[in-house]
RNA sequence: GGGCGCUUAGCUCAGUUGGUUCAGAGCACCUGCCUUACAAGCAGGGGGUCACAGGUUCGAGUCCUGUAGCGCCCACCA
């Protein structure tokens, strides 16, 4: 036998266990013509990222998901890796560089730099995989990709040919969203929208060929007056109905620019007159479409602005040039008032910093054909989304999508595959690089230089990680995958966006079920981050702790979608449950010799009460386990054996059998245990998906010899469990007895090493011939001397009495009664059970009630006041007793 | 401007089909215990008008309407 010490130490054994299962070959899954498929892809994190709270959430769920599947005897495969993070990625790397060789990219090149990028990944890259081993989670880690490896990539170039052949990618001229830092676009999702204390500076623009004539705009970026080429005011505003024709005279540019209608122009805001900017607002640049304006790009890639303004702004940054422009229209007299203002202003998602509408070129994926079916499949309940609200949100943003700019101008990602001829003019999307012109002949062939939004390689991660768009076991076995858990922040991003590239790729939805996970904040309710420093890191947690109690407390408080606010101080939960799990253990195997033999139930014969009381109990936990983790309720599932292990394993059944198993009756003995060891060997296997670790080390002291390890074990059933209704009913009985007495000793402060004589009276002959049966559990777990159980029984001289349903409990208390202790508590109980009396009086002298509610509900509370009624009886007599 | 969510004990939160202890858990607090599995523990206890106002119902923490506060998402008002 095995000896265990006297608390857990996760970190004995958890690093041991993991590669003792990677070594068996558990993690590993092969399409299998026997057993049914349960597949998960994980959302794959950024390969420069570290682990967060919010990376041991999302990976635990799917951890419980996927070893409780295994368990259940699927052919259960989760496949791991990591995203390229273009920009993250670079502007990383850059940094690195910088920092270290005080060196650009530039001063590479595009393809030197790329192989440094590579290198760093080699090196620093993946750090996450690592970490994520030591929480212990069970992916098929020989199956880890990467978003740029070979395969992916050919899947990226795939997709964006076939969908370059239908037309669905096209090259557009349009406002983008820029963001000046990185030097890329950015598709919309990547910007974020936030309220900022702005100004609105309300400008005199003077009208041409009339003196002192003004007409005045209000804008919120002064600077970009100087790529004005119109004005615009609404046709029904007929304060400036007189203007219409007329030109004004830019300021500080000596630009003429015409006034124009323009039915966009809200004449309630501000002037009702808006400088028009065509190339720096997406707005402007619709006006200036429909009125045929020029076009001026102000600015450089870095938000500077360039060589078109005039000598005095050029170079200066956005934000000085505003300063600069505001202060000469001052000078000149064109400042006409500045407000206060709120408003949105976007910001790069990576960059953090405001981006600038900047018009270029890119490419677009058209998006509407691609979203009828994924909006069908969610809508049908083809997909199912947990918590269901998500569906709202995902129909809002499908429902009026907008094209996807998916060109960045980024060295690091997926090149984009349409080369040129520069002599002819050729242009296509290639599966293999060409060498020459198909058309003319030339070798001058120019490859374009943007490379793809990482998303567009994520998109495929559910097929393209399988192998596609090569036909393979692996695909047709595993796809579609089952579940997806992911934060509903990515919710566009990333899921919509898959569900749309199933069905246009493969024909069929990538997964069945979404599970929305929710977002992990300080106890502030603050998001966590590097930058406020709130986020603890996870490997100090699970040094501290372990990781099972950290994968346990986090799954105890992450409730069902909803926001998370996160104390190191909850994982204590999950710790002290570990360490209670494995001294309750402890205690079981302490009393195992030669002759036992694990995984076996004791003949019914030789069970008792509480022995069928236990099992009763465990039957209905494993069936609340079961309808919880089938609902995605981890939470109430991880409750489900909490309460169970501690509540009943713990504090009543272990204790309940310490007399049998420190007696000399061997058969009593052998029930006893063989019950405890069957009860405990489903508690860890219920147990395992959450807490891999220690359930796996305990489990090899419980299980038989030829059993295998606890991961590859099967999920309990509850076909050996049979209910037992009356073991319930008698056990309630003698616990209500129990604490009865254990209240009025504590009450009384009588020392625990004193034990007392108790008379129980009252009660049914069935009653009290199930106490009698009884009776060791409550002399033991009560500290009793002499019970006496009797149909009626004189109260003696000096005791305290309670009321246990029609029961009465005399505790005699030679030398440590306290009367007015003692009528405290009795008056206390007498004002109890008359206050609830009086409610249920209530309720049955009204007509109505006992009319029209169901006769069970009537017949319960006529029940309940009798109860009542009696118990109350039997306090009152007491309390007399003691009064004279 | 639209949409979603939250408000239950001092704190963090459960509460699934309206009705069996449905007013709960953990932490914190109070009392007594180093009782040979566990002080990361054991036994007992105090503490809440379920945000507010109406409504439906025999019956509402739970369903409906409205209000307030907080939070999030989406949207081109300069």
């Amino acid at each position: 036998m095995k000896e265990l010490s006297k608390t857990y130490d996760p970190k004995k054994v958890e690093d041991a266990w993991f590669t003792h299962w990677e070594t068996e070959g558990y993690f590993h899954s092969e399409p299998s013509n026997k057993k049914a498929p349960f597949c998960v892809m994980i959302p794959p994190p950024n390969v420069t990222g570290m682990l967060t709270m919010g990376h041991v959430l999302n990976n635990t769920l799917q951890d419980v998901l996927v070893r409780k599947a295994r368990m259940q005897g699927f052919e259960t495969m989760w496949l791991p890796g990591t995203d390229h993070a273009g920009i993250a990625t670079q502007a990383r790397v850059e940094k690195h560089i910088r920092e270290t060789e005080n060196k650009t990219r530039h001063d590479f090149g595009r393809e030197k730099f790329v192989e440094r990028i590579w290198d760093w990944k080699d090196q620093y890259g993946g750090m996450i995989i690592r970490q994520l081993r030591k929480l212990g989670v069970s992916c098929d880690w020989e199956r880890e990709r990467f978003t740029l490896d070979e395969g992916l990539s050919k899947a990226v170039r795939e997709v964006f040919v076939q969908l370059y052949e239908k037309v669905l990618i096209y090259k557009g001229k349009r406002i983008i969203n820029w963001c000046p830092v990185s030097h890329t676009a950015l598709s919309d999702e990547e910007v974020i929208h936030q309220e900022k204390n702005g100004k609105l500076w309300h400008f005199k623009y003077p009208v041409k060929g009339e003196d002192g004539r003004y007409l005045v705009i209000a804008t919120t970026r002064p600077e970009t007056m100087l790529g004005d080429t119109a004005v615009a005011v609404n046709p029904k505003d007929d304060r400036y109905t007189d203007l219409v024709g007329k030109s004004i005279l830019l300021p500080l540019v000596g630009r003429e620019i015409p006034i124009v209608q323009d039915d966009y122009v809200d004449m309630a805001f501000g002037t009702g007159a808006v400088k028009i900017t065509p190339a720096h607002d997406p707005n402007d640049y619709e006006i200036g479409l429909r009125h045929d304006l020029e076009f001026i790009n102000i600015m450089n890639e870095d938000a500077s602005m360039n060589e078109v303004v005039p000598e005095k702004y050029k170079g200066m940054d956005r934000y000085e040039c505003r300063k600069a422009v505001v202060a000469d229209l001052d000078a000149l007299g064109l400042l006409d008032k500045i407000e206060d203002h709120i408003h949105k202003v976007g910001y790069s998602e990576r960059a953090n910093v405001p981006v600038e509408a900047r018009l270029s070129e890119q490419w677009f994926v058209k998006m509407e054909p691609l979203a009828k079916p994924a909006l069908e499949a969610v809508n049908s309940g083809k997909i199912k989304f947990n918590p269901e609200r998500w569906v709202k949100t995902y129909n809002h943003w499908l429902e009026n999508i907008r094209d996807w700019c998916i060109s960045r101008q980024l060295w690091w990602g997926h090149r984009i595959p349409v080369f040129t001829c520069t002599d002819c003019g050729w242009e296509s999307a290639e599966r293999e690089d060409p060498t020459i012109c198909p058309v003319c002949g030339s070798k001058r062939i120019k490859q374009d230089s943007d490379v793809l939004d990482t998303w567009f390689s994520s998109w495929l991660w559910p097929f393209s990680t399988l192998g596609w768009p090569e036909s393979n076991e692996d695909l047709k076995y595993y796809y579609p995958t089952n579940d997806l858990v992911t934060a509903p922040d990515i919710i566009f991003f990333w899921v919509a966006r898959m569900i749309m590239a199933g069905y246009e790729f493969m024909g069929e939805l990538p997964f069945k079920n979404v599970y929305f996970t929710g977002l992990i904040r300080d106890m502030q309710g603050r998001k966590m981050s590097k930058s406020l420093g709130n986020s603890p890191d996870p490997l100090e947690v699970i040094d501290q702790y372990g990781a099972d109690a950290l994968r346990y407390g986090m799954m105890l408080i992450a409730p069902k979608g909803h926001d998370i606010l996160f104390d190191t101080s909850q994982i204590e939960l999950g710790r002290n449950f570990m360490n209670k799990l494995w001294n309750a253990s402890r205690f079981v195997l302490m009393n195992v010799d030669e002759s036992t033999q694990m995984g076996i139930l004791p003949d019914d014969a030789d069970l008792e009460t509480a022995d069928k009381w236990i099992l009763a109990k465990l039957k209905s936990t494993i069936e609340s386990v079961d309808k919880n983790l089938g609902e995605y309720r981890f939470n109430d599932a991880a409750k489900d054996i909490y309460d169970f292990t501690w509540n009943n394993f713990c504090d009543w059944y272990i204790e309940l059998i310490k007399s049998r198993l420190y007696g000399d009756d061997a058969r009593k003995k052998n029930a006893a245990l063989h019950t405890a060891i069957y009860v405990l060997r489903n508690i860890v296997k219920l147990l395992h998906p959450y807490a891999p670790f220690i359930t796996e080390e305990i489990w090899q002291s419980v299980k038989a010899d030829e059993e295998k390890d606890i991961m590859v074990s099967d999920w309990p059933t509850t076909d050996a469990l049979k209910p037992s209704a009356n073991a319930v009913k008698e056990m309630g009985l003698v616990m209500d007895v129990i604490t009865a007495i254990r209240t009025i000793r504590s009450e009384m402060t009588v020392p625990p090493s004193k034990k007392a004589d108790v008379l129980i009276g009252g009660g049914s002959v069935e009653t009290r011939s199930i106490l009698q049966t009884q009776a060791e559990y409550m002399s033991a777990l009560a500290k009793v001397k002499d019970l006496s159980i009797a149909e009626s029984v004189d109260k003696p001289e000096l005791s305290s009495s309670a009321v246990v349903g029609d029961l009465e409990i005399f505790v005699s208390l030679e030398g440590l009664i306290d009367i007015d202790k003692e009528k405290e508590r009795l008056e206390k109980e007498i004002a109890s059970f008359e206050g609830r009396i009086k409610g249920i009086k209530g309720k049955l002298n009204n007509e109505n009630f006992v009319s029209r509610a169901p006769e069970n509900v009537v017949q319960h509370e006529r029940n309940k006041l009798a109860n009542y009624e009696e118990s109350l009886a039997l306090l009152k007599e007491n309390y007399g007793k003691l009064a004279k």
